[in-house]
DNA sequence: CTGAAAGCGCTTACAG
DNA sequence: CTGAAAGCGCTTACAG
């Protein structure tokens, strides 16, 4: 509808006739390529900044690169996801590169129809946090494009990198700190997920949950609930477990939120935490540190997994093909919801 | 650095051989342009179903539409952007659009950069939450981009659409509500901004809160503070509330974040809730219902606002070049952090 | 209704 | 080190 051609615009060609050089040597200016002297490169580089030039990114995006990359999250909602993006726009900052996000609201199908979109707008590379892709989408995907995995375990992976939180270890310092400060009947609270495998973080937390409750003798108690992440969902299954005959001293859920469910549904339940059930959740967001929660957490530095997702992505980019995979330690942060029983 | 001529790659080219119809008759088909028969359309159907062919976006970015929008929101901690982001992709589901977001982090260069970033990759159009941008900046962006805002109140612009909530409304209902159930010293916690123009929802909110506590006769009471929206500094203010001498017997707070904090700072100073002090917030995001928060909140309907940005962006998009300007009704939603004082 | 051809603004071998 | 030319995969007048 609208007319394309702007008789103004200032292209490629324009520079390099304002310059006095060839378009060609415009172009390998702007890409820091070699083989231009320097005072072609100030000639351009003046022209550039007097003409207010800017690349137009699809043609770019014919040729080479488009300098842009997708990231793609599951949802808005978890407050861990900001860090992470931080994470990726610190490394960005000096760069070319510019991150667009898509979000996913958590349903494979239209999370492979954001990867395929990406592809489509020919982006250089993608970030995927908490994947929720069919392994054959997976590989489809990977195939077309340089790809991190955030929170997806695959440590044998040869043809994309990850970068993860190690949730196992996770797990197993919330049980272990839960178990020594008296409790025993330790619930895990997890993410409802139609595949079980083990690359996902929850199932990774299930794990170490599960290596923790053994190692402590406390194998018996055992008890794993799944929901989904609606806030419906997960007010039934805590009712449930919190009104079951053989009651939980210790909820440890998947992610934050889902622990302020639970903090919720015991007020409602007249339970007080600490002292009838502890509590802890999991990415130490911004909310556990309100008076009216106090949540123990356990801290698994999202900026520090964005910003080596966002170096890993780069690299792969320029050409590296070896793959890498990247854990960071996790850190308990224990505050009173989750306090000694006296 | 990677090959860029894929041998196998489905263009254009290749369906127009194997429907054995021409190039231009695929785009046509392709984009539902006028003038082609059905016959040639369904052969054309058929091959790019039977080769998998996608449209390459870059490519039409460089001629035509790109089909891409960009979304532009502040930040990815507030819940309610949540809400917004569903209703786009409600009404851009059964379209050809895509929509990809930027994340600002609150910072105006930012936001320009982000804009420009979009316009360089030659996005259809823009929508931008909560915008922080500079009047110069606005002008110079929607000159060239269709743009809606939304959360800025500008209802005599000619030169892009808007969609609000009534956010002067919305404090309107709270104060009232408020003075209707004992309150006096109703204090407003608004945020910090450089320049205070009218059109931010903060600068809405503080008019309609001035214009509630007039009419119900507490203009004495007036008690205006502004705050960044680091915790830092919304801790420090909100201590500074809570001990100074006149002391609020209620706190409204422009977004339940905020009024997160003042429930967490009133608990650490033995402050009763909603007995000593009642706390209303604004958004009604899914912290509210939660027990330990119980707050009451302003309803915007997110959601709508959301759905009404993506359809007037694709009406501009589609060539309408007369402004609209949507205005949707707030609704209070009273919880136990302001009930009647007995 | 259908198609041949020009051209969008870049990058990339390649020749000089 | 520098530049002329081909070409990326589409869309758009335009001619038939």
């Amino acid at each position: 509808m609208a007319a394309r051609k702007k008789p103004g615009r200032v292209t490629i060609r324009t520079v390099a006739a304002d310059a006095g050089v060839s378009v060609a040597a415009v172009s390998k200016v702007l890409r820091d390529a070699y083989g231009v002297s320097a005072e072609l490169r100030s000639k351009v580089n003046a022209s550039v900044a007097k003409l207010g030039y800017r690349p137009h990114a699809a043609a770019r995006g014919m040729r080479g690169q488009t300098y842009t990359l997708g990231v793609l999250f599951p949802d808005m909602r978890n407050p861990f996801f900001t860090d992470i993006l931080a994470g990726i726009n610190a490394a960005l900052e000096r760069t070319q590169y510019q991150a667009l996000l898509g979000i996913s609201q958590s349903m494979a199908v239209i999370e492979t129809a954001l990867a395929e979109a990406m592809i489509d707008r020919q982006m250089d590379g993608i970030i995927v946090v908490g994947p929720r892709l069919r392994r054959d989408d997976v590989a489809d995907i990977v195939g077309k494009i340089p790809t991190v995995f955030v929170g997806h375990h695959q440590p044998d992976a040869t043809a994309y990198d990850t970068v993860n939180n190690d949730d196992q270890m996770g797990a197993m310092l919330v049980v272990r700190h839960l178990a020594e400060t008296g409790r025993r009947n330790i619930a895990f609270l997890s993410l409802a997920r139609a595949d079980l495998d083990d690359t996902v973080v929850t199932a990774q937390r299930e794990i170490g949950y599960r290596r923790a409750m053994a190692e402590c003798g406390l194998e018996r108690q055992i008890n794993i609930l799944q929901a989904e992440q609606s806030a419906r969902e997960v007010q039934a299954a805590v009712r449930h477990l919190l009104s079951s005959r053989n009651k939980p001293d210790a909820v440890f859920c998947w992610t934050d939120f889902i622990a302020l469910e639970v903090l919720s549904a015991a007020r409602e339940l007249m339970l007080s935490v600490p002292r009838d059930l502890a509590v802890v959740g999991y990415d130490n967001t911004a909310y556990c540190d309100l008076a009216q929660n106090a949540l123990t957490s356990v801290d698994q530095s999202g900026q520090v997994l964005g910003l080596q997702a966002a170096r890993l992505l780069v690299e792969r980019i320029k050409g590296r093909d070896k793959a890498e995979h990247f854990l960071v330690n996790p850190r308990l942060v224990v505050r009173a919801s989750s306090q000694h029983i006296a």
